[in-house]
DNA sequence: GCGATATATGATATGAGATAACATGACAAG
DNA sequence: CTTGTCATGTTATCTCATATCATATATCGC
């Protein structure tokens, strides 16, 4: 096995929402799923947003836009960095992914198919990102909103820490 | 009187938390406030920081890094990036101002001196930014955490939409 | 005070993230 | 067949952010 040393790590083993799981499957699914919904809302899921997709699926964690870029290079797509945007543009837009704003970076929606107002839980030491999922009007910030009398369109809720498996790492 | 046409518009009389209020004034208590909060605890408040911080009261929005850059240099500051990103680090670092990770910003803190958790509203039309202040824990997302066994150590929220000012000139 | 150590600033260079603008190709509607 | 729409590719450029090295200024133990 190499490097089980530090950060990063091999997606088949790693976190996904902090768990272990079948990823080869997920992945599968995964597309299939979109794939679906594509033919079901006449969206046009084009070799490019498909192999983009399968980029963040396949990785499991949060990519940067020219780490994409990369890849999809390597398939033989476009190498300038709109390639990447557009794509991912679609992947957000539709709900496929979504962008994790604290880093800059994009990552496969871990509850797709369903509207909802994501959460994300980012290690700082492992770089894993969980999603949860939460109503968009409940807690603080649907409160501040509704105190001021804005109209929320969106919301960014990202909280930054130790996921599970460092903290016991730490305490080792 | 200038522009008073689209988004932007003067400091003076626009939107603190979405509310008018004696601009000068709440300049310079915060100023004092900032002062007296680093005699206390020993932080160097040095005439970049600051002439920075000063900056960011004044425009009472989310500016970024070299807008608040080119400010210093025609205060006879370094006019070179490092200059502006050490100047709000310090500020960050300190909670005099936060970054809005979703406009790569930054703002002064509206609550300053109590430690807290900001929560920002951001109008897309009119790019105005309100900070409410939440505790950590509540919500969806600490529940969220919680379930998972993840330790918060900072947060991100932040709400982008319409605020009350546009909102109503939307209806008329 | 004085030297050692830490902290802050200045300047250079470079890396990383994102978009504007334009050209080309696929395809469907009229 | 023409026209409009959408997707892709490419070029150039822009904004945001940091690594690094050199120099200055505090701070602290003595
Ligand atoms: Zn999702
Ligand atoms: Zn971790
Ligand atoms: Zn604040
Ligand atoms: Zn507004």
């Amino acid at each position: 096995m190499t490097s089980p040393v530090s950060s990063k790590s091999d997606p088949a083993t790693e976190a996904l929402g902090f768990a272990a799981h079948d990823h080869d499957h997920c992945v599968e699914t995964a597309m299939a799923a979109a794939e679906a919904r594509c033919n079901a809302e006449g969206l046009q899921f084009t070799p490019v947003r498909r192999k983009a997709l399968e980029i963040l699926l396949q990785e499991h964690r949060a990519l940067g836009a020219y780490e994409v870029l990369d890849r999809l290079r390597d398939a033989g797509f476009g190498s300038q960095p709109p390639v990447a945007y557009r794509a991912l543009d679609f992947l957000v837009a539709n709900g496929f992914a979504h962008k994790i704003e604290r880093l800059n970076a994009f990552i496969a929606c871990a509850h797709p198919g369903t509207s909802h107002s994501p959460v994300f839980m980012i290690c700082r030491l492992c770089d894993s990102v969980a999603e949860a999922s939460a109503g968009p009007t409940r807690g603080a910030l649907g409160q501040a909103a509704r105190d001021a009398g804005f109209q929320i369109e969106r919301t960014v809720v990202e909280a930054e820490g130790i996921c599970p498996a460092c903290s016991e790492k730490a305490q080792a």
